[in-house]
DNA sequence: GGTGATACTGAAACCGGTTTCATGACGTCA
DNA sequence: TGACGTCATGAAACCGGTTTCAGTATCACC
C-alpha cells in the first residue's frame, strides 16, 4: 500500500486519515489505552489527560480506522439494506426513508440489489454478512420464511413491506387487503358497480392482497365478481395500457377501474385518452402508492397513499432500537385514501 | 462481542462467517500463510495443499473477515456514493446505474446523501473516507473545485453530471447548453417562435447552461430574447404549475413551453390543463430527463433524454479502472431528443 | 501504621487477515 | 561435490484499534 505523506492540514477538506491513535498517544504523553478510553469514555480519566488527549486529536484531526474498530470490537457501524429492484418509485422511497431514519444514528447504510430474486437476494444477504453489519434491513424480498427466520438469529433484522408469521415486532407492512378494500369501497360508495381491476405480479403478496380486499368490498356491496374485469398486470405503465385495451376488447361495461399502483394508472389513463374516454367523466380510475408524479397526472390521480418514506424511518428506528435491545415499538402506519380528481360520482 | 456457537450448516441458508483462516490452516494442516496465498493468488502453492485449502473452505464456508483483511491491506472494496437528494428521478437513475455497473466487481456501493449542500456534502465524504472507501462516485454537488482537486488527489474520484474545468478524464456529464439548443431548436423547427422558458434552480449549472442553450437558438433563429417569457422555478412540479399561472398573467403570448425537467413539465402540463388550454394543439411542451412516467404523461411528453442510468455505469466502470491504474475511457453521453406528441407543428 | 477500596494508567494480548523474511528441498551446472 | 537459483512454506511482524490485567497512587477508616 502506498502511503500518502502525512501533512496536518486545517479548515475543511478532506481530512488526513493516516494520524492513529497512537500518535495522538504521543502527543498528548499517554497510552494508547488510554486514548480508547476517553474516545469511547469506557473508564474514569483524569482531567488533564483528558482534554490532553482532546486537544491533540483536535490539532490531528483524527479520524479512527474503521477497520481497526471494527476487527476489536467486532462492530462495523454499518447497516445493509437489501432492496428489490421493481423499479417501483416505492421501493425506491422506502429506502430514501431509511437512509434519512439512520442518518445522525453513527450507522452508515450499505445497499444491495436483491432483484426480486431468491437466490440474488440470498448471496447478497450473504455478502453483507460477511462486511458484519450490525443489522439489516430486507424491503420486500422473496427468501423463505424459515431462512429468514434463521438469519434473524444471527443478525438483527427489520422486514419491510412484507407480511411474516411470528415476525411481529420486527414486520412493516401495511394491510393491503385493507387498503384494497377500501380503495374499492371508495369506488363504490361514489356510486360505481362495474369495476375492473388491474393486478400486480401474479404472485406478489402485495397483488394478491389488494385483490381479496377488492373482492370482499365487491361482495359486502352485494355486487358480484366478474373475471372478465380483471386484468393480470405486473406493475408496469406498460401493463395498465395493455390492460385498458383488452378490457375494452371484451364487451363488458366498466365504469371505473383500480389499478395496482400509480404506474399502472399512469399507463390506463393513456390508453383511455387513446380510445378518447374522459377521466373521469366516462370513466374513474384510482391508483396505489401516491408516488410524486401521482398529484400533476391530468387530472390528478386519486390513489391509495403508501406511508413508504414513514415505513422506511420507521424501519431505521426500530432497527436501532433492535440493535441496541431497547423495546421497539412497530408504529401503525395504514394506507390512506388521497381524494384527488380521478374518481367521479356516478349518477 | 457474544460469539455465536460455531456450526457448520449446508446449503443456501445464512453462511457462518465465525470461521478463520487460521480454522482453515488447521483442517487444511498448513500456514496461515499458505491459506492466504491461495486465497489471493499471490504466489505459488503445491497443487495438493492448494486442493486441501479449497477443500477445507468449501466444507467450513469460509467468508473472510473485512475489516481483518480492510486493515491488513488497506483495501475496503468498497465504493463510496454521494448523491445530491433533489428528489429528482434522475439522480436516482444515475446511482442506479452505478450500483449496476459495480456489480460482479467485487466493489460494494455505500451510500451518503449531501442534500446540495457544501457543508453536508463535505461531512459526509469525510465519513466515506473514514470508512476507507477504495473510491469516491460524486453525483453532482456543489463542494467548490479546489477542495476536490485535493480529494482527488488522495482517493479515485468520478464525478457524474457536474463539468469541472481540469477533470476531463473524470467526469462523466452531457452538454446541458448542447441539449437545450437542441430541445429549443426542436421547438423553433416546429415554427415556434415565442417560446416560454421555465429554468432550474437558479444557481444550478444545468440549469444555467440549459438556458444558455435555449438563448444561444433563438438569437440563431433570429428571435429576440424576452424575458417576460422566462420563469424562474425549482425543478419541481409544483413550480411548473406556478410557471404557467404566472406566464398566463402575463400578458406576452406563447406557443410552447421548454421545461427545465419533466416533473415541470408535467406540472405545466396540469396547469395548462386547469386553463383550459390543450396539449399541444394550443401550447407545445417540451421537457428534459425522460423519466419513466414521461412517455405515459397525456399526451406523451416530447423530452430531452439524458443517458442517466448509462452515465451511472459509465461511472462505476470508470472508477474500477482508475482505481486498478487502468486506462479510463470516458464514453460520450449526448443527451438525445425524444420525440413524443406533446410538440404540435405550427401552422 | 495497616488494611482495603477506589481512581487511574500502561503494558500486552487480541481481533483475523496480509506480507516479509528466513529456510529447506530440490534441480542444475561447472 | 560444491555453488547457486527456484520453488514452496511457515514463523513472525504488522495493520490500528479494544480490552484485559496488573499495578501504583491516593484516601478513608480502624
Amino acid at each position: 500500500m502506498i502511503k500518502v505523506n502525512k501533512k496536518s492540514q486545517a479548515g475543511s477538506g478532506p481530512v488526513n486519515s493516516q494520524i492513529t491513535i497512537q500518535d495522538i498517544a504521543e502527543r498528548a504523553k499517554v497510552s494508547k489505552s488510554t486514548v480508547s478510553r476517553v474516545i469511547n469514555n469506557t473508564s474514569l480519566v483524569h482531567e488533564d489527560k483528558r482534554q490532553a488527549v482532546l486537544e491533540a486529536m483536535q490539532t490531528l484531526g483524527f479520524q479512527p480506522n474503521v477497520f481497526a474498530q471494527g476487527l476489536a470490537s467486532g462492530q462495523s457501524m454499518t447497516i445493509g439494506i437489501v432492496t428489490q429492484n421493481i423499479g417501483s418509485p416505492f421501493y425506491d422511497t422506502v429506502a430514501q426513508g431509511v437512509i434519512t431514519g439512520l442518518a445522525s444514528t453513527g450507522y452508515s447504510p450499505i445497499f444491495v440489489d436483491g432483484q426480486w430474486q431468491q437466490s440474488t437476494e440470498m448471496a447478497v444477504i450473504n455478502t453483507l454478512l460477511g462486511r458484519k453489519v450490525d443489522g439489516l434491513v430486507l424491503i420486500g424480498g422473496k427468501v423463505p420464511l424459515h431462512q429468514l427466520n434463521e438469519l434473524r438469529e444471527q443478525t438483527p433484522t427489520i422486514v419491510v413491506a412484507r407480511e411474516l408469521a411470528g415476525w411481529e415486532n420486527q414486520c412493516i407492512f401495511i394491510d393491503n387487503v385493507e387498503a384494497g378494500y377500501q380503495a374499492t369501497r371508495h369506488l363504490i360508495e361514489r356510486g360505481h358497480r362495474d369495476i375492473a381491476l388491474i393486478r400486480g405480479i401474479k404472485d406478489h403478496a402485495d397483488a394478491i392482497h389488494r385483490f381479496e380486499g377488492y373482492c370482499k368490498a365487491l361482495e359486502e356491496a352485494g355486487i358480484e365478481f366478474d373475471s372478465d374485469l380483471v386484468y393480470q398486470g405486473d406493475f408496469s405503465a406498460q401493463s395498465g395500457v395493455l390492460a385498458v385495451n383488452s378490457l375494452l376488447a371484451r364487451s363488458t361495461h366498466f365504469s371505473a377501474i383500480f389499478a395496482a399502483n400509480d404506474m399502472v394508472a399512469f399507463g390506463a389513463r393513456l390508453a383511455l385518452h387513446r380510445h378518447g374516454i374522459r377521466v373521469p367523466e366516462d370513466v374513474s380510475l384510482i391508483g396505489f402508492d401516491d408516488q410524486a408524479e401521482a398529484a400533476f397526472m391530468t387530472p390528478p390521480l386519486t390513489t391509495m397513499r403508501q406511508p413508504a418514506f414513514e415505513m422506511g424511518t420507521a424501519a431505521a428506528k426500530a432497527l436501532i432500537n433492535l440493535i441496541k435491545d431497547k423495546p421497539l415499538e412497530i408504529p401503525n402506519l395504514p394506507a390512506k385514501l388521497q381524494v384527488r380528481e380521478s374518481v367521479a360520482r356516478l349518477r
